[in-house]
DNA sequence: AAGATTTATGCAAACGTTTGCAATTTGTTT
DNA sequence: AAACAAATTGCAAACGTTTGCATAAATCTT
């Protein structure tokens, strides 16, 4: 077991050809014959040979590594454990796998600020793809003017200078108002933190519906946390009783904060108060009532990010794209 | 912006010192003189100047990379988007951080299942951490006999020749059991997938105290998921009527789908059926009624895997070690 | 003031791949 | 069979660090 690392020479020794054969061949190299391509594939599994990264990262400059960057703001507590942005971590692992890519986890405390430096300029990776934009932008417009292969997850209508692909967010918060409205709200709460960039446009979604209707808005602004929410809305009803009828929450877990206050004073959902939520979460279907939702397909928007990326790293030039939404409708909005 | 990347080199020139001297210098290395160091530093921060990472860890046959392989049965539906693994991920990837390390993240169903070759011999990673037992421990023996360095959170009273850190699941099992007799349940369902090494622990405490206090034991066998858990419940109910008053679930999700089931049913919580899960997620806080759990204190888990780990660089042999539970008692059991 | 220490720097050889180019072998054409 | 083209393989030079050893500069001893 405890034989010394085989290297690529050694490999060479023992099939008696130059090292550049054997690195040719198993990199499946056209120019080495099929037949000693397959020997030295064998001879390489046999031996349990592998090829240490490290060198062939040195040589090639390329790495074949994905940094991750999870986009937190300092002061907001929508922690590294919020279920729906580890949920899109989970996915991009799998779509940079489908391409045989490696993910390199990164939260923005980590890592000094100089996305350029820390992962590109040191080699630990080709591309970053970061999650969120957060309530600043300034970390990502830097990355980009560095000219560091960059893509990112959040709301595509954002002007930028780079890539950014997400959910018609805008689109989101219209449709969930709108099909609140629909279902007989009249007075309906916007739940969540419109200073951050998502959430800005589908709170922007939720006013135009809500002024189409002539209705009139109602901005409770709250972390986008399910505590936040329920501190929140437990507050709203001490000092102003039950003075809503509807809530478009900004993500699940905030709805489901909300939901939580509102079942404790026995409020009925959706009878006394429809809620709608944001992102379409596990628990969404498993809450009681269930939670209606705004789906946001991860798994696409995964996959498009990872190829966005691959793009930009052959150099083409790539835009900002929407992936489709859709409402879930579920038992927390019927009526 | 676009001056070819710098190297150490291109720094000794400017400085008109040695590359050896900027790379002791860059390190800290106190061979050089303090002023010394403190101007090449200077100059390296001014010049925007990172080392490469390929080249260095192609000379100290060092990475300062962990891989964490989520570890998942192909078989289950306990799917990468699980909600406790997640968190632990987020966990660890915090505790590594906190020691300079970084996060290569991986799931079983890439990578190979040679992960000694796979991450190891290729200098992808210097140790793995690998999330979860799963139902089959060949792949982590596998590599831990390969002399991998390796730490596993999981059961840790597992009998292994490499170390596991994780709760004390026996006494999990038990204390929710014994916590629900307490509360009067007399016919306790065991909810979950006793092959499963963690939960068949639970089991095992489960069992214990059900015999101790000469009631009957009742397992329904599930896969680690709500919706398996809700159609379980579902199933039972249609087919046996409520034959039981207390339920300890294997995890907090398989607790709130079984939770939905009953409410559906209007099968009051915790009257007619007390319920305890396990993990103590997020959600557990915020579900209606709250949901009573055992928590796993996976920030402290955390940190112990990873200087568990950096241990077995350092060449010490460590251990399995249990970090503690709690019960935290919240509405779904309270009678 | 000259040797003996101590302190600070530089030289040059690795680390293990990949790849342009040259060299060899094989096959084809006349 | 000679001349040429095509298919295979090998040589050797990178890639950018780190580090043992040698050297040079500064400090201390007597």
């Amino acid at each position: 077991m405890n034989d010394r690392k085989l290297k690529l020479a050694d490999l060479a020794k023992l099939a008696g050809v130059s090292t550049s054969t054997v690195s040719r061949a198993l990199n499946d190299n056209p120019l080495i014959k099929q037949e000693t391509r397959d020997k030295l594939q064998q001879l390489a599994k046999k031996h349990n040979f592998s090829l240490n990264t490290a060198a062939s990262r040195l040589r090639t400059q390329k790495t074949n590594v994905v940094a991750v960057i999870i986009n937190l703001d300092g002061d907001t507590e929508q922690s590294i454990n919020d279920p729906f942005l580890l949920k899109i971590v989970g996915e991009i692992n799998l779509a940079l796998n489908k391409f045989g890519l490696e993910l390199l986890l990164s939260n923005s405390f980590m890592a000094s600020d100089d996305w350029a430096n820390y992962f590109i300029n040191s080699r630990r990776a080709d591309g970053i793809i970061v999650v969120g934009q957060g309530k600043s932008q300034a970390n990502i417009e830097a990355a980009a003017s560095a000219g560091v292969p960059l893509v990112v997850w959040g709301d595509p209508k954002t002007p930028s200078s780079y890539p950014i692909v997400g959910s018609d967010n805008y689109l989101g918060g219209r449709l969930a108002t709108e099909h609140l409205l629909a279902n007989g709200a009249k007075n309906i709460l916007f739940l969540g933190d419109p200073g951050h960039a998502e959430i800005s446009e589908r709170h922007r979604g939720y006013l135009d519906a809500i002024n189409e209707a002539k209705a009139t808005p109602h901005v409770v602004s709250i972390d986008i946390t399910s505590s936040a929410a329920y501190k929140g809305i437990n507050q709203l009803l001490v000092e102003k009783g039950l003075c809503f009828d509807g809530i478009m929450a900004c993500s699940d877990m905030v709805a489901l904060g909300a939901m939580k206050a509102l079942k404790e004073r026995y409020i009925s959902i959706p009878n006394d108060v429809a809620l709608v939520g944001f992102d379409d979460i596990a628990m969404a279907d498993i809450s009681h009532p269930s939670l209606s939702s705004i789906k946001q397909n991860t798994q696409r928007a995964s996959v498009i990010l990872v190829e966005k990326l691959l793009a930009q790293l052959a150099g083409q030039s790539v835009e900002s794209q929407v992936v489709e939404i859709e409402l879930v409708n579920r038992q927390s909005s019927q009526r």
